[in-house]
DNA sequence: AATATACGCGAAGATAATTTTCTTAAACTA
DNA sequence: TAGTTTAAGAAAATTATCTTCGCGTATATT
C-alpha cells in the first residue's frame, strides 16, 4: 500500500502535531523530499521525534524508507491528475467534472486498499451462514439497506437494521452460524460496537465495512473491509466514502453471485453424476 | 532527466569502481534503495567516497537526493506491468478489477448524459423551496434516503419517503412552493408516478432521477436527470446505476452547497461537531 | 473535585550515516 | 626512471537520525 493511502487510513487518529506534518507533506511534497528530518520538523512546527513517530506510525522503519515511499508516491501521482477542489466561482460544468473526477479517483483507490483475504473470508462466511444481519446507523444505514436489497436477490437470508434498538435485540437473540455485518464510516459509533460485541458473545461471525484502519470497530470484528478516501473541501470523506462503500458492496455481491452460481453448477454436476452412476449400476443389474 | 538516462550518458567514461556501482544498481535496484552508503559501497566492493563521487558525477548533491531519484525511477517503471497484467490467475482480483472498472466507466459516462439545464433548474427550485419531498421505493428508496441525509445538513427542509402510503399522503397535503423529487430507476413504478401526479395537481414542482429517457416518469415531471449506464455481464444496470445516482446526487449537493454559500460550510461543520459530541457522549453511556 | 493515568510532545544526548580531507597506489608521460 | 596525474580507500569531521527522558496536558477514575 502506498503512503497517501496509509495516511488516509489513519486520518481519524492524527494528533495536532501530526496533522501539521500531513498538511505540509500534502502541500509541499516535492520540497519535503529534499529536507532532512530536523528541517522538515521545523517547517511543520514540530519536534524531530514527532516526525519520526509519524513515519513509524505509517509503517516505515527509517526516514530513508519514508522518503523513498514519498518519492514513489509523487512519481506515480504526477502521471494522473490530482483531486481538484471545488470553489465558489466554479460554473456548473466545473462542479460536474470535479465531482466525477474525485469519485473516480476514490473508486480507483479501492483496489489498493481492499484486503482480498478479508473479502474472501467474508464471502465464505456469508455463503455458509444461516442468516446475515446488516447493521448501520444514519448515512451508513442507507448502505446497510442497499446491502440487504442486493443480497436478498441472491436468495440469502438477510436483514438490515438501521435502528439501534432493533439491532441490539437481533444480536441478543442471535445464534451460532449467524453473521453480523456492520457498516460504519467512523468506526466509532457506540451502538454498532455494542451490537457487534453482543453478537460475538452469541458466537456469531462479525465483520465490518469502515473507513479507518485504527478504530474501535476494527478491534472488535473478525474481519473488516476498508473504504477510505481522500477528503476534499466540498465533499467530506463521508460523502465520497458512500460511493466507495457501494462499490465494495458490489464487489462483495458479484463475488457471492459467482460463488452461488458455482455451487449451483456443482449441484447440477453432482446430480448428473448421480444419474450416471444410477444408470451404470442399473446397467450392471440388467446384465446380470 | 532521470537517473538511468544520466548513467547511460556517462557509460563510456566510468572507471572500474564506478562500473561496479552501476552494475549493482541495475541488478539490485530495489535492494540498493534500502542500503546506507557504506553498505552499498561494500556490496559494490568499493569505498564510500567512490559512491559519493559517483552520484555527484550523475548530478545529485546528496545521497538522499540520489536515493529519491532512484526511487522515482523504480516507481515509474513498476507501474506499467501492474496495469498491463490482465491474467485470469486469480478470480477474486479479477472481480475486484472489473467491478471497479465498470463503476468508473459508468461514472465517467455521467458527464455526457447529464442535462445541465435540468440540473440548474432543479438546484434553483430546491434552493427556493419551502420543503423538499424525496420519494423512492425499493432500491431507489435507499438513494432517496441518502439524498435526505445529505441535503438536511445544508439546512434544507427535506423528507424522504420510502413507503407508498406515506408519499401519497405527503403529496395529497402538499402546498405550492413545495418540491417533489423522485428517484426511480425504471421510471415506471406506478406508486411513484401517481404520487408525482398528485403533487403536480397541488401545484408543486416535480423532478426525477431515472435511468431511461423514454419512460412514464419523464413525461410526468417538470425536469429530470438521467443516470443511464451501459450494462455489463456481471452487474445489472440497476446495480451500476445505484452508484451513478449517488454521484449525480453528490453533484446536486455540491452545487447546492455552493449556492447556499459559506453559511453552508458552517452548518456542515456544526453538524459534524454535533455528531462527534453524540458519539462521545454515547461512548460514555456505553461504558456506564 | 481531586487524584491517577495515559498520552502527546519536544529537548538533549547517543548513535549512525554522510561528507570531506588526506593518503596511498597505480597508470601514464616524458 | 622520476614526475605527474588520477583513482580509490581510510580516517576524520560533520551532519543527520534515532532514543530516551521529562514536562505538560488531556483523559479516566474514585
Amino acid at each position: 500500500m502506498n503512503l497517501y493511502s496509509r495516511i488516509r487510513l489513519h486520518s481519524n487518529r492524527f494528533t495536532p502535531a501530526q496533522e501539521r506534518i500531513v498538511r505540509f507533506i500534502h502541500e509541499n511534497a516535492q520540497e519535503a523530499l529534499g529536507l532532512p528530518i530536523n528541517e522538515l520538523a521545523e517547517r511543520c512546527q514540530v519536534g524531530d521525534a514527532t516526525v519520526i513517530r509519524f513515519y513509524r506510525l505509517m509503517g516505515y522503519e527509517t526516514y530513508a524508507m519514508f522518503r523513498v515511499a514519498l518519492a514513489q508516491e509523487l512519481a506515480e501521482n504526477d502521471i494522473r491528475p490530482i483531486y481538484e477542489e471545488v470553489g465558489n466561482q466554479d460554473e456548473l460544468t466545473d462542479v460536474v467534472r470535479k465531482v466525477i473526477a474525485s469519485s473516480i479517483q476514490g473508486i480507483a483507490d479501492v483496489e489498493k486498499q481492499l484486503s482480498l483475504k478479508a473479502l474472501e473470508e467474508i464471502v465464505r462466511q456469508f455463503f455458509q451462514s444461516k442468516h446475515i444481519h446488516v447493521i448501520g446507523l444514519g448515512a451508513s444505514g442507507v448502505v446497510a439497506q442497499d446491502v440487504m436489497h442486493k443480497l436478498m436477490r441472491l436468495g440469502l437470508k438477510i436483514n438490515a437494521y438501521t435502528d439501534s434498538h432493533l439491532m441490539t435485540i437481533a444480536a441478543t437473540v442471535a445464534e451460532e452460524g449467524e453473521v453480523f455485518f456492520a457498516i460504519c464510516h467512523s468506526g466509532e459509533t457506540s451502538d454498532i460496537i455494542r451490537t457487534l460485541e453482543l453478537a460475538k458473545g452469541q458466537g456469531c461471525y462479525t465483520c465490518a465495512l469502515t473507513s479507518y484502519m485504527e478504530s474501535s470497530i476494527t478491534r472488535v470484528v473478525d474481519d473488516y473491509l476498508l473504504s477510505c478516501t481522500r477528503e476534499t473541501k466540498m465533499r467530506s470523506d463521508a460523502m465520497i466514502s458512500r460511493i466507495v462503500q457501494l462499490v465494495v458492496i458490489d464487489i462483495l455481491y458479484v463475488k457471492l453471485a459467482l460463488q452461488i452460481g458455482d455451487s449451483a453448477m456443482d449441484r447440477v454436476h453432482q446430480s448428473r453424476l448421480a444419474l450416471k452412476q444410477l444408470r451404470n449400476s442399473s446397467r450392471q443389474d440388467g446384465a446380470s
